[in-house]
DNA sequence: TAGGCCATCTGGTCCT
DNA sequence: AGGACCAGATGGCCTA
């Protein structure tokens, strides 16, 4: 997938020091820990940590309001450690998420919400994408059988894989790319484009990036 | 300066 | 007993 993106959403933060130091942020709480990796769908390499597999190295943000000394305090610290790292394996979740998700312009990234909001109207999107492309493909067919041409269920499993989605009466979700853009007002136009460039009618908005989920089809 | 976002600390609760 | 999970509190940094 190679999201179009043409303009920044509206109410994004773009400022790049801000970026900046979220991503230091970020980073400084990652790089110095050794966890489990796995990879995301592109490939990338992500890192899970466990409960006590990767003791932080790096100062603490906070100074501790007690006294660390005796078992209680040992404790304590023991229990804070673990959970810093599970709060590092949440964001790690989170970004990668975030990387699957359509790309942002550059220099933005969404918060922890804005990213849960925006895979929740994604999945939406997606799964409206996935309706509307059976519902064409089954008015095809109807069309198809009333002009008494062949069905779609006639077509050999090597027609099927070489027919453009016109010849086969179906649309095949893998014929076709979605591609995104970011309104004014924060809003994502998603429409699918065939390989030769033509678009197909199916096409919505969804906020990605309001509290409310406000999601509709055109 | 207020408000938003974030990481961290902390104590409580539940589970193994 | 110890770990996971959770929510509240706190403080730092940034933007409007």
């Amino acid at each position: 997938m190679s999201p179009e993106v043409r303009c920044a959403p509206g109410g994004l933060r773009t400022h790049k020091d801000a970026v900046a130091h979220r991503l230091s942020y970020t980073l400084r709480n990652i790089v110095n820990e050794s966890g489990e990796t796995s990879e995301d769908v592109h490939g990338n390499t992500l890192t899970f940590f466990r409960g006590t597999e990767a003791p932080s190295t790096e100062q603490p943000k906070h100074k501790p309001r007690c006294e660390k000394s005796g078992q209680r305090g040992r404790r304590r610290m023991k229990a804070n450690d673990r959970e810093r790292h599970r709060m590092h394996n949440l964001n790690s979740a989170l970004d990668a998420l975030r990387s699957i998700l359509p790309a942002l312009p550059e220099d933005a990234k969404l918060t922890k919400i804005e990213t849960l909001r925006f895979a929740y109207n994604y999945i939406w999107a997606l799964t409206q994408t996935l309706r509307m492309s059976e519902q064409r493909g089954h008015a095809d067919e109807q069309l198809l059988m009333e002009s008494g041409l062949r069905s779609p269920s006639s077509v050999s499993s090597a027609d099927w894989d070489s027919a453009s989605p016109a010849e086969s009466g179906h649309v095949n979700l893998a014929d076709f790319e979605p591609r995104y853009s970011y309104t004014s007002v924060g809003e994502i136009n998603c429409k699918l484009y065939s390989r030769d460039e033509s678009t197909i009618p199916i096409a919505f908005y969804f906020k990605s990036l309001c509290g409310e989920n406000n999601l509709r089809n055109y």
